[in-house]
RNA sequence: CGCGGGGUAGAGCAGCUGGUAGCUCGUCGGGCUCAUAACCCGGAGGUCGUUGGUUCAAAUCCUUCCCCCGCAACCA
C-alpha cells in the first residue's frame, strides 16, 4: 500500500544578501509542516532552494568584484551560507534547487517554448525610451524627466523586442480560482489581490530581458534572457522533474502547497497559476502567505540596523528553542512582532518551566520512589480521567489545527495538556503517596499517567523540536513504537514497568536580565561603523561642471501627500526664483529653514517629483549612524552673498 | 478620498461565522516542596480607539472621525 504524497514549498530566497531571521521564521514553518505530514503518514516531499538570477545579483557581483556565479557560490554554499543556515536549523528538506542548476536552465528553456509555441508567449514591443550612449532601455516611469537616469542625457523612443506573456487571457480563470476560497490563504489575501491587480485589468506580462545577461537565455533569440517570473516560479516543477530528466517525480507529487512570504503572493497567487494554465499543468493545492516578522512595529531592514541574525540566536539559545519560538508565538498568517525579550520569555515560560521541568519532575519521581522503574501494580481515582482524556483527545485537535497550518494553536493544544499535567501532580501530590508504604499502588499511577501525558505531548512537539523530543523520549523510556503517530491518541501504551532515565536538563532556564545585556553587548560590537571607500577620481573640469551656487530660502513648504518632501522657493542670485524639492522633510520643518541660506546645484536636469518640477538639488551632508541616516542640510553663515558660487 | 493591516488590563497578544472579555509576562495574596527560585490556586487591573446605527443582545455586523504600521507613489 502506498502512502498518500504531499509536496511543500518554501519559496526560493534571493541570495543577494545573507538570509535573516524572517526567512528562518518561513523556512522552519514549512519543515514543521512537513515534518507533521511524515509523522501523519505521508510520503512528504519538501522542496527550498534558492533563486539566482537577475540584475541585482549581475550588480551586486560586480561591486565585489567576482562572476555572478561566484557571486552566489558564496552566499549559498559558503561557510554561514543559506545551505550552513538550513543544515544549523535542522530543516529537513528533501531537495534543494539553485536556478542556476542545468537541469533548471534546460526546463526553463523548453517551457519558455512550449508556451510560445502555444502562443501565450508572442514577441512584442517594449515600448521605452532609449539611451544610446549606455545602451540602455528605461520605461516611462523612470526616466529622470525625460532624460536617462543614469548619464541624465536624452534618450529617445525606441522599441525594443521583447517577449510577452499573455497574462490577460487568464484574468477570467484566475480570478475565479481565487474566489473558490481554496486556493489562496489565508482569505484575507484574496480582496487584495482581486481589488488591486485583478480588477484594475490585467496587463501583459513582459518576460525577458536584455539589459542585463545574468539569466536564462532564450535559447532560440540570442540576447534575451527569461525574465524572473517565469524563471523563478517553475522552480517547483522544475525540481520534480518538470520538463528535464534530472527527476522523475513530477507525476508523484505535483501539485504542491506553496507556502510564500506576503510580499511575493501577487506573484504566486496571479502569475503563477495562469502560467500553468497556459502549460496545461494543475495549478498549486494551496498557496498560503504568511505574515512577517517586524521588530518595534517596523520592517526589518538593513537601513533601520535592525536585522536579526539567525545565527546568534541559535548559538545563544539552542536551535530548538528558536523554532519552538518562531512558532508558537506568532499567528502563522499575520505580522508577529519579533523581540528577544519576547524570545527569552516563551522559552522559560513554555520550554523551560512547563515542558523540561515537568519531564525533570517526573522522571525524578520515579527515581525517587521507585529506582527508576514503575512497579506493574495500578489502582486508578476519578481524579485521573481528566488527565487521561487529554491525553486521548489533543492529538485530534492538535491535527485540526496543524492542517490548515494553524501551527501556534496546535502548540497550544499541546501545552493545555501540559499544564494540566503539571497541576495534576498538584492535585495527586506524589509526595505525600510516597510517605505511605501502602500507596505504591496509586503512586505508579500517577507517575504512569505523567509519563503517558508527556510522550503523546512529546510525539506531538517532533515537528516543531525533533532533537529535543528525541532527548526526552529517552528519558521517559518511550521506545520507538511509543512514539508514533497513532500512539498520540492511545492511552496506556508505555509498558506497565516502564524505566526512566533522569538526563540533562532539556530545557535550561535563561536569566533574562543578562541574556539581554548580553546580546545588546553583540549588537554593538557588530554594528562597526562601516566608512564608506572613496569613489573613484574625477577630473577637475568633471568637477567643474557642477554649478554650485549658495541660494537664500525665500519659502519652504510642505509638499501634500508626502511624508518627505518639502518644496522650495529659492533666490539664487539670477533675479529669478528657483523651485527645488527635497526629500528631507524627516530632518527639518519648513519654517525653520525660510530665511537660511543653503547650497545648491543648478545644472541637474528638472525633475519632476509628485507633480511638480524641481529645478536642482540641495546639498546635504550625510551619513549613517547606529544603522540611522542622519542628515544636515548644508547651510553656510548669513554673510556669504547669495549667487556665490563653489569651487 | 490609491491599496491593505491594526487600535482589547502596565507590556505583548488572542477572541471578531454576535450572548455581559481570555492568554503570557508583570503585580498582590495563598498553597505545595517532587522539580529547572520552578509548579498549583486566587485577587487587583479593561466603559474592547471614537461617533451613530442594526439587534432582546456587539469587542464581534454597518457607519463617522482620529491615530499607528506596511505597500504603492515619492524620497537627486
Amino acid at each position: 500500500m502506498s502512502k498518500p504524497t504531499f509536496y511543500i514549498t518554501t519559496p526560493i530566497y534571493y541570495p543577494s544578501d545573507k538570509l535573516h531571521i524572517g526567512h528562518t521564521y518561513c523556512t522552519v514553518a514549512t519543515d514543521a509542516i512537513a515534518r507533521y505530514k511524515r509523522l501523519t503518514g505521508y510520503d512528504v516531499m519538501f522542496l527550498t532552494g534558492t533563486d539566482e538570477h537577475g540584475q541585482k545579483i549581475e550588480e551586486k557581483a560586480k561591486e565585489a568584484g567576482v562572476t555572478p556565479q561566484e557571486f552566489v557560490d558564496r552566499i549559498v554554499t559558503g561557510k554561514c551560507g543559506i545551505l550552513d543556515l538550513w543544515k544549523l536549523m535542522n530543516i529537513s528538506n528533501d531537495r534543494f534547487i539553485r536556478t542556476t542548476d542545468d537541469y533548471h536552465v534546460t526546463s526553463i528553456q523548453r517551457i519558455f517554448r512550449k508556451m510560445y509555441d502555444n502562443g501565450d508567449i508572442y514577441k512584442g514591443a517594449y515600448k521605452g525610451k532609449y539611451c544610446t550612449p549606455c545602451e540602455s532601455f528605461w520605461t516611462e516611469s523612470q526616466l529622470v524627466d525625460g532624460k536617462c537616469p543614469d548619464c541624465g542625457r536624452p534618450v529617445h523612443d525606441a522599441e525594443e523586442e521583447a517577449y510577452f506573456f499573455r497574462l490577460s487571457k487568464y484574468a477570467k480563470p484566475v480570478q475565479e480560482l481565487l474566489e473558490s476560497g481554496e486556493f489562496l490563504k489565508p482569505a484575507s489575501r484574496v480582496n487584495e489581490m482581486i481589488n488591486n491587480f485583478i480588477k484594475p485589468g490585467l496587463e501583459d506580462l513582459c518576460v525577458s530581458r536584455t539589459s542585463f545577461t545574468w539569466g536564462i537565455p532564450v535559447d532560440f533569440d540570442p540576447g534575451h534572457v527569461v525574465y524572473v517570473w517565469v524563471d523563478a516560479l517553475f522552480n517547483y516543477a522544475t525540481a520534480m522533474g518538470y520538463m528535464n530528466e534530472r527527476y522523475d517525480d513530477y507525476a508523484r507529487y505535483w501539485p504542491p502547497v506553496n507556502i510564500v512570504g506576503k510580499e511575493i503572493v501577487r506573484f504566486h497567487s496571479i502569475i503563477w497559476p495562469a502560467m500553468l494554465m497556459s502549460v496545461g499543468e494543475p495549478v498549486p493545492k494551496q498557496v498560503y502567505g504568511h505574515g512577517w516578522l517586524v521588530i518595534d512595529g517596523g520592517k526589518m531592514s538593513k537601513s533601520k540596523g535592525n536585522v536579526v541574525d539567525p545565527y546568534v540566536l541559535a548559538e545563544k539559545f539552542g536551535v530548538d528553542a528558536l523554532r519552538f519560538f518562531l512558532l508558537r508565538t506568532f499567528p502563522f498568517g499575520s505580522d508577529g512582532n519579533f523581540s528577544n525579550e519576547l524570545l527569552i520569555n516563551t522559552i522559560n515560560t513554555d520550554l523551560a518551566n512547563s515542558l523540561g521541568n515537568l519531564v525533570s519532575r517526573t522522571t525524578a519521581m520515579i527515581e525517587k520512589y521507585f529506582g527508576g522503574t514503575l512497579i506493574p501494580e495500578r489502582e486508578a481515582e476519578a481524579m485521573d480521567e481528566e488527565l487521561v482524556e487529554m491525553i486521548r483527545g489533543t492529538a485530534e485537535k492538535y491535527a485540526a489545527q496543524m492542517d490548515a497550518f494553524q501551527l501556534h494553536l496546535g502548540l497550544e493544544e499541546v501545552f493545555r495538556l501540559i499544564q494540566r499535567a503539571n497541576k495534576y501532580i498538584d492535585e495527586t501530590a506524589p509526595w505525600v503517596l510516597g510517605r505511605d508504604e501502602t500507596k505504591k499502588a496509586r503512586l505508579a499511577t500517577v507517575l504512569y499517567n505523567l509519563l503517558e501525558a508527556l510522550r503523546v505531548s512529546l510525539i506531538l512537539l517532533t515537528p516543531f523540536i525533533p532533537e529535543s523530543c528525541d532527548k526526552a523520549f529517552v528519558q521517559i523510556g518511550a521506545e520507538r513504537e511509543a512514539r508514533t503517530w497513532a500512539a498520540a491518541s492511545e492511552y496506556g501504551v508505555l509498558p506497565a514497568d516502564v524505566s526512566v532515565r533522569k538526563g540533562e536538563t532539556l530545557f535550561p532556564r535563561i536569566d533574562t536580565a543578562k541574556m539581554l545585556e548580553e546580546l545588546e553587548k553583540l549588537h554593538q560590537t557588530a554594528k562597526k561603523p562601516e566608512s564608506k571607500p572613496v569613489l573613484p577620481d574625477v577630473t577637475i573640469d568633471e568637477f567643474a561642471r557642477c554649478d554650485m551656487r549658495v541660494c537664500k530660502i525665500l519659502r519652504c513648504e510642505a509638499v501634500k501627500k508626502s511624508e518627505k518632501l518639502l518644496k522650495f522657493a529659492l533666490d539664487d542670485g539670477s533675479g529669478t526664483e528657483r523651485q527645488i524639492l527635497s526629500g528631507i522633510h524627516k530632518f527639518y520643518e519648513p519654517e525653520d529653514l525660510v530665511g537660511k541660506k543653503a547650497v545648491a546645484i543648478l545644472n541637474l536636469p528638472p525633475r519632476k517629483m509628485m507633480g511638480m518640477e524641481s529645478n536642482g538639488m540641495l546639498l546635504s551632508a550625510v551619513k549613517e549612524i547606529d544603522g540611522k541616516e542622519v542628515l544636515h542640510l548644508m547651510l553656510v553663515d548669513d554673510d556669504v552673498p547669495v549667487g556665490s558660487q563653489l569651487c
